[in-house]
DNA sequence: AAAAATCAATCAATCGTTTGATTTATAAAA
DNA sequence: TTTTATAAATCAAACGATTGATTGATTTTT
């Protein structure tokens, strides 16, 4: 039995997600959600909290693993960004419909929590690449020491847009939208063209 | 002199890209623009079609540029593509406002003419990449045959999250916001960066 | 004098949020 | 176990504010 709590927060990701935070009323997220609108309110505080509340858990989901990754000895520095590129390439597709949520706000949103929020992980991330590129290339793995700035805006880019496309492509290669086999297929080429692009980057050579 | 009509469609422009469609008002739009509220619906009809008639002015004034690259014969296709990636990233940092705005309805709208107008601009290019790679492939310039798609979403999204984080690189390198020479350095490193990446790709290598 | 442009005022609709009454759950006292 | 007291949860109804849009009168342009 899921709670009435969690019940709001997982339908408004639904409804933020499909028409955007603005255009979704809080009475029809407590329709979908099968509560009274007043419970928003008596759960989050306002609808603008509940937004919060959403990015605090999904943010909070996303954050260990990529230390857990870093840290280990068995693997060189190739390895550990080329499993972070599986975990979330798998993520994202996984979250599709928060991280549809999280690139509108991210263009438009003046909340001071959501703007720090990202502007952690990406700092975050930018600060792991960095070191991996680093000690790379002093391990003489990568010959190349590209800007990080720019390998990361290609990284999440090429993600996300391909995300965002997948839909459009799909009918461009007249495809059926329930196709999910071309879905399959489709991340795993955008996963291996993502690392594809990265090796170049970084000068990596596969032995 | 400029008149009203476009006083209310550049200041409507700037103020959807700063707070999102939705969260702008009629009444901020004409108080930015200096003409009465009912003026919008004169001249635009609506809200909603004000919105359609900037993206039209917009998409119209790019249409045009591409034909003229592909139909040279002085230059190769890596040097039409080289051409369109520097157009192209003129014009994304000239537009920046308007930019900021197609990204967000990309990910909400609804809007049956702006779904269209999207859909169009975005299969037109796919097709341009399309042709260019098949015949630098033909003729011997490009080594490999990449997935366009795949292709596609790297050039945009590197070029759209490059802008995005623009601001944030600055903070991060604490540079003032105010700096346009740090801009120009971003955007020359950006355009050859991307270029660097559809190199590797493609399989091209300068002689 | 006909048409186009402009305006203040107003429209109904919808918004996020709150109220105060009511029901349900919890736990201590009998 | 039953009763009682307290807290938590739920609800319909209403709140004031704001929304996009229109009206009909007035001014300006043609």
């Amino acid at each position: 039995m899921i709670s009435k709590e969690h019940n709001i927060l997982f339908a408004a990701e639904k409804l933020f997600s499909e028409k955007g935070f603005e255009k979704t009323s809080t009475r029809e997220i407590s329709r979908a959600a099968n509560v009274n609108v007043s419970m928003i309110s008596y759960y989050f505080g306002s609808k603008e909290k509940l937004l919060e509340s959403l990015f605090e858990m999904r943010m909070a989901e996303s954050q260990s693993y990529i230390d857990e990754i870093i840290m280990r000895k068995d693997i060189n520095e190739w390895q550990k960004i080329s499993l972070i590129i599986d975990r979330y390439t798998q993520r994202v597709r996984e979250l599709k419909v928060f991280y549809n949520i999280l690139q509108t706000e991210q263009l438009t949103n003046k909340n001071e929590r959501i703007i720090t929020f990202l502007k952690h992980s990406k700092l975050g991330y930018l600060k792991v690449y960095e070191d991996l590129a680093q000690k790379g290339f002093e391990n003489k793995i990568f010959k190349l020491r590209p800007n990080i700035a720019l390998l990361h805006s290609t990284l999440i880019g090429t993600m996300f847009y391909a995300m965002n496309g997948l839909p459009m492509y799909k009918e461009y290669y007249h495809k059926s939208a329930a196709d999910i086999s071309f879905d399959d297929g489709y991340y795993k080429e955008l996963n291996i063209h993502i690392k594809q692009v990265l090796k170049n980057l970084l000068g990596y050579e596969e032995n």
